[in-house]
DNA sequence: TTGTAAGTGGAACAAGTGTTCTAATGTTGT
DNA sequence: ACAACATTAGAACACTTGTTCCACTTACAA
């Protein structure tokens, strides 16, 4: 038998979404990962097969574990306008740490890499399908719960939460903590 | 005296917006430029200094052109409602359109541009700030005519509607119109 | 112990990067 | 006609890019 990995995969790959957030696919080399990454060239290529592989990989992790963040978070939120709230004003904070990489890496990805590549445009969408069905779920809980008017349409509801979401992570990257709470708050009338 | 420019550089300019439109800065090379724009490398140089400048030179124009054309379809626009609707849905036939460049050429330069250069975030700051106003005074038309509650916070609902649009410019990479529309006429209850 | 295979650092690669330079050509006002 | 300068094509620059290959080392199961 062969010598076992040496390195964790899922902690290497936590390692590039920090960077790939940070500076983007296009503005994030090799040479930058591989300094970063604390592994060798050669495992990386080993491991993930290529940059874009391994960007790819990077992205769809970040998307799993974010759904589920904010999934298991709403799920102990029994005030859905309130849920929500304080979904995005959680968001604010952290964007707001500092060193902290601004705006959202599934957004910064769609805004770079949407309509270069038909494959991962593909699976791009499936991931904002994904990111809409834990807000539409949340809301047909709303509705369940009599809190939200049962003649609205979810769909098009969660798909304005996402948008305004992506908006308010595009904003964050040249905008105080202030002027995104504020926004944050009084975006939640489109559930009137 | 010295010959004179053979080329207009408003129109040069054009052709660089649509090419960093597209494919951002990072993704641009200068070899796409020189073959694109039309004019020599070194007149290149000679007329906009660098990369990173003709960079910035594309996105004041775009911004600048945007504005206006902004502000001129929502001058005659009476109705505030009606008239946020046309502009989004306007916006939305726009990046529709075969071939046209998707999102919007500003929000797609805050997204990869923000936060990596101090100098260049305060210049996109201002232009955020521009866009803002100009959604700022429609609103201040807006209550003056008695279509929106005087006790709104204006200004907190303009940051709205720019992270909205933003959000929208986002999507726009990988939804289709009817989704795009969809939660475009559903926003504008953040005015009620 | 030994074969297997993943580990390592680093050289090598071809291609591409943004930028500068050279040399020749073209157009202008005096 | 001439000086002044923008134009041009393209070579050259120094560096970086993503990727591959090398020889070698290390840990595991048979």
């Amino acid at each position: 038998m062969a010598r076992s990995k040496q390195f964790n995969t899922e902690e290497v790959l936590e390692k590039a979404i920090r960077l790939f957030w940070k500076q983007g696919f296009h503005a994030t080399s090799m040479e930058d990962l591989v300094s970063m990454l604390g592994i060798n060239r050669a495992s990386m290529y080993n491991t993930f097969g290529s940059k874009q592989a391994l960007f790819e990989q990077a992205v769809e992790m970040y998307k799993n574990r974010e759904i589920n963040r904010i999934a298991d978070f709403l799920y102990y939120q029994l005030n859905v306008r309130q849920g929500l709230a304080l979904l995005f004003q959680g968001q604010i904070e952290r964007v707001s740490e500092k060193d902290a990489p601004k705006g959202c890496f599934l957004v910064n990805t769609i805004n770079e890499m949407g309509t270069s590549n038909a494959e991962f445009d593909a699976t791009l969408k499936t991931y904002k399908a994904e990111y809409e069905t834990v807000f539409y779920n949340y809301l047909k809980y709303g509705v369940e719960q009599g809190q939200i008017s049962p003649y609205k349409d979810l769909g098009t509801l969660a798909a304005n939460l996402f948008a305004f979401q992506s908006g308010l992570h595009v904003m964050s990257k040249i905008s105080n903590q202030e002027e995104l709470k504020k926004v944050s708050t009084s975006v939640l009338s489109i559930l009137d």
